[in-house]
DNA sequence: ACCCACGGGACATCCCGTTATT
DNA sequence: AATAACGGGATGTCCCGTGGGT
């Protein structure tokens, strides 16, 4: 009946818990590309096929519900990525791997609508508190990842030793950021792919 | 009466245009901070003292104010930045006046909320077609811009032959815009100064 | 058009105020009728022939129309009563015309619904502070009304020496609240008869 | 576990027993203060600690609950007055210690949220007949208590051969009511006891 | 050129009640 | 006997936009 049925065979579920699965899963696409403000509870319903009742059963509020599947949302973006880092390879090749996955999303993002961090981010730093702390740790959640990358390469002696690793993750992070948001834009990969490929470079110089 | 009053006595502008002019002025902070959908008309009327009626005599929709409240600030940025280029400085001196008054703009941004093309790209991307093409082209004129910069670095033999000028120009803005986005969300401009740190390094390299 | 268009004629009024002055006046038999939670804004629509965008131009919500309707009701009510009272007659007259008048609005009251404090104040005591408080100085104003007349016929030695009209007062409206009450319950008008001759008793008595 | 778990010591009571009861008595409060339109099922909920289900199983509707739980809030009103007049006392003393006791709850009523046959009936007149009609049987059972007991004085010869029991009995219970009322609204005892002494004062002069 | 007054659709949320499940 | 899950209507309020009037 739904897509996320399989949840029911993988794990003991129950019917509920499938239900605000399905729920948030759905709702995921919606806010993602419409926004925050510009997704209506009804939006959600036309899209799960379920009713105003079904789903305030499960979430207080829609705030409640964004918050949710922002979460889901930045899951989703993990575990697409984590084929990259979580790996034996050596640091310098895991963000190698890294920014060549982050090229193939620009074509087919993980999650539909792009980045979430950004989408969300810009729309509710200045008015929604709740998640603006949401975005800010999910965003913490993946520097900290990157952080831990360089300081491996350090310690490894395959990174400078003048590199610093915080200064270096926050800027691949940023620089990332701001290339698909105009590749949104513009709807134009290229802007992903030429600042993947300045941090391609950058990770080799590091390595001199 | 208003705080653009002095309109009147510069140029000699009728009565309406300096209502319109004003309505702009008043409606920028507002649709920057809250978002286009985020703000509604009754928002407008608080911050312009108009009512309705003469709101709605100047611009046909709030999709159209919205539009005009964009180009004011995105005119607004250009004027806070025109000073760094269009000088009679070097190409390198122009970046490097650029980007230091980008770290200057991380704690006190020209347009309140911060850059308008950034905010109104991630709202409007998926789902109006007018206000994006508006932004994608305040973007690219953005972009022209550094680009001739990079040119003329380049013909002027001050920056490498290898160097790609519209590589660099959109490198440029991402990494910025990233930055700017990144700070906002957990409201520390040390993301801005890192970037600009590193593109200003980089600017140096360019030289070699 | 409207059953309050002579307001029009008589006193100069804005096109707003005509209207607000309609609503409100066609309000209180609703929510005198069907309590203050127990009547919708549909109610009100429906009765005035405004839609919501009408009605909420001239109130801020539904709270404060109601509040501006019991206003209204208890008006009413007090130009009902006021010419058995506000007259040059002795106090015991007063109080003898009042008491006669009141029971004439057993079978027709000046308000539908019945008395308007009775039906908000049972209401509202535990739920509604501003509604209360209304409904307290329309008790209080009422009672200092009571008072007054009492006071006169002390002063004028028509009344006992040891009266007490504060006493007087409360109890005298008291039993009429009561009476009310077990009238409307009961649709029957002699608990309102009953009441009203015991305190017409009670005012000869206290002249002797 | 519940403040009713007596129940189930006392009588032989079934499981389904013991959980209407407990609804019925953890429901009184709410209908009482928030009214019956102004108490949702949710409020029940919350205060019964059941869920919707297991309230539904053993009521129909909201009526049905209200109906209940008006009887047995009604019911309590009986016992905690029960005392002062199914006694071997006199007529006038019967009357005497109902007053006195009156006056008690002025400061705590037995049921929370103050006479229910006042709430009730004030807001049910006009829109509900089945409880209006449960509320009417309860206050002529009332009615019917005290007219027992002026008719007693009067067989006795304690009471004036001219007084006339069922006005007497309806204008104390119009007066009684009044007086919570005022008390309820001005949240000031001082009206309850005001007419109470009134009313005492009266017994007495019907001996005379 | 602007305000006042109004229409009517949309929105987030609440509400009563039913059905599936245990 | 009672919970968990869900349906779908109703509610108060907000919102964009339109005319009449001055």
């Amino acid at each position: 009946m739904f897509a996320t049925d399989w949840f029911q065979n993988r794990i003991n579920m129950a019917k509920g818990e499938i239900s605000k699965e399905h729920i948030i899963a759905s709702s995921v696409a919606v806010f993602n590309t419409k926004g925050y403000v510009g997704t209506s509870m009804s939006d959600i319903i036309a899209k799960t096929g379920f009713q105003k009742g079904g789903i305030y059963r499960h979430f207080a509020s829609k705030e409640q519900l964004a918050a949710e599947a922002f979460q889901y949302a930045y899951n989703q973006m993990k575990i697409a990525y984590s084929g990259t880092y979580d790996t034996t390879d050596a640091p310098d090749v895991k963000l190698t791997k890294f920014l060549i996955r982050m090229k193939a999303f620009m074509l087919k993002p993980p999650v539909k609508g792009g980045c979430p961090i950004l989408n969300l981010s810009t729309e509710v730093d200045d008015t929604n508190d709740l998640l603006r702390e949401l975005v800010k740790a999910a965003a913490l959640d993946w520097e900290t990842k990157m952080v831990q990358i360089y300081k491996e390469g350090k310690s490894q002696k395959i990174f400078k030793k003048s590199m610093d690793p915080v200064k270096e993750a926050r800027y691949l992070i940023c620089s990332t950021e701001g290339a698909i948001m105009l590749s949104k834009l513009h709807r134009d990969p290229n802007f992903g792919f030429t600042v993947a490929d300045v941090l391609l470079e950058r990770i080799k110089e590091l390595k001199k």
